[in-house]
DNA sequence: CGTCACTTTGACCGATTTCAAGGCTGGTGG
DNA sequence: CCACCAGCCTTGAAATCGGTCAAAGTGACG
């Protein structure tokens, strides 16, 4: 599971211990016990508050649940897709977290988009036909395949997929670029504030928590997303960390000052 | 028109005149004579081979043609429409260039977007009904309204529309948004040879000099765009004039050396 | 127990920002 | 026609933030 790997070392910390570790990054009180199994539909999954078949109609969902795919949950490292496949399908993460990046020509690695449970990924390559990112596991996830075929034939069909789905892009292009967006100009206190109060949105979206929870990214990773470098960010964590805003350990975060943080990130629209 | 400002001014200096500022930013040659009138078709436009018009068949584009409108063109300074509007419509530059913003709670603007003939703007907001960012006309600028009610009907009768405004919206995401991404730990000469690429290229795509062409916004705009400050900005431009790659007068560029331009920026990915 | 990947910390350096001043240009009004 | 003003652009000097290089700590795993 997520915390597995952390658990273990957190008892081990003295002042650091107790941060219930446990409790990170898991869903609560799911409706029903579909989690785990492969072979879930819509009606009877916790997300489609948040995924693709959200506020489309009754029929359209069970359109939607028709084609749906399951792939077998891929393990830390895995990759859904690389750099240059066909682009054959949308993906929903269903489980664990998914990173997206790409490598230019001087081997570089940049971090493009991180996706939690709930959300939408594999829009690049929707206009070409072939993906310009690689999407890869960061923990176990199991994920959720919209064939692309069959999604734009439902389209057609049903307006309110067709809907849903432009939503999504436009989404794509706000909720996470925009951040981002904004974030050029701001130091790295304030890039980093934004990137914790974003994912502590997210996670609590997904009915996890908004205060305790495992980063998916390692320091290089967010430091990449972040347009920095890892012992920037590192020394970054600290002074927070210092500054009682938020209690760190390798991956676990405890955010013990959120409207803090809210204030150091201001960079809403 | 676009250049007319400038052209009086570049006549009193020295080594500086002689840009060809009468040539800059003007269409090549159109194929037929509707530019300045406010009452266009997508048969007759020079657009149509870049704006939402293009490649949809030809019933498609009649139906395009049929809900289309012209708002009077705008002056420099005036919007088309301002953070918390009702989102209503869809717009495609058609002359002149346009730039989107925000004003965050500290009153600082943020540029999200420039736009330049052809290109399609306003989709901030397509999702929430309310447009996210202001958009202001850089020069007096005209634009194709798409009425957004008429273009979701359109979309359902005719696939090929929806596919070429999703194809859009894709590239709003990876076109736009995905240099300035991975620009972000870039030093602020290769972003600014980033930017004057794109722009070159794009313009030329309009039919426009690649090599010659007046910058649509201010030394501090394009700054906020790339994440800089006002006075790197001009040290950066006069640098790169030093190093005979480009020639600036105020708002007049000529690219003398694109391919070291090029190489400067190198961050496709 | 050793290795490896990840993280943290320190010292130094350089690019960009900040602060400050001055120049240029276009518009306005006398 | 000219003086003045405001906005935009340029340049210089000093300060600062983040990057680079180097070294050491930590936990995971075989």
């Amino acid at each position: 599971m997520y915390t597995q790997a952390n658990t273990a070392a957190a008892a081990k910390v003295k002042i650091k211990a107790g941060f219930g570790l446990d409790k990170c990054n898991k869903l609560q009180e799911l409706p029903c016990s579909t989690r785990g199994s492969f072979k879930q539909n819509c009606n009877c999954c916790s997300m489609h508050i948040v995924c693709l078949a959200k506020s489309v109609g009754e029929e359209s969902r069970q359109v939607l649940n028709g084609f749906i795919q399951h792939p077998r949950p891929l393990r830390k490292g895995e990759h859904f897709y690389r750099q240059n496949d066909d682009f054959v399908a949308l993906y929903v993460v269903n489980s664990g977290a998914v990173k997206t990046y790409f490598i230019n020509q001087q081997g570089e690695e940049y971090i493009t988009g991180m996706y939690l449970p709930g959300e939408l990924f594999g829009v690049d390559g929707m206009d070409i036909g072939r993906h310009r990112y690689s999407a890869k596991a960061l923990d176990t996830s199991s994920i959720c395949e919209f064939g692309y075929s069959n999604l734009e034939q439902s389209c057609q069909s049903f307006p309110d997929i067709q809907r849903r789905l432009t939503e999504i892009l436009c989404a794509e292009i706000f909720q996470k670029q925009q951040p981002l967006l904004s974030m050029r100009q701001n130091s790295a206190e304030q890039r980093l504030a934004t990137f914790l109060t974003d994912l502590s949105a997210r996670l609590q979206s997904s009915g996890l928590s908004a205060t305790e929870f495992n980063l998916p990214l390692s320091r290089r990773d967010i430091a990449s997303y972040l347009g920095l470098v890892e012992e920037t960010m590192s020394r970054t964590f600290s002074r927070l960390q210092k500054r009682q805003i938020v209690r760190v350990s390798s991956r676990s975060v405890i955010i013990t000052d959120l409207p803090a943080l809210q204030a150091l990130s201001m960079n809403r629209c």
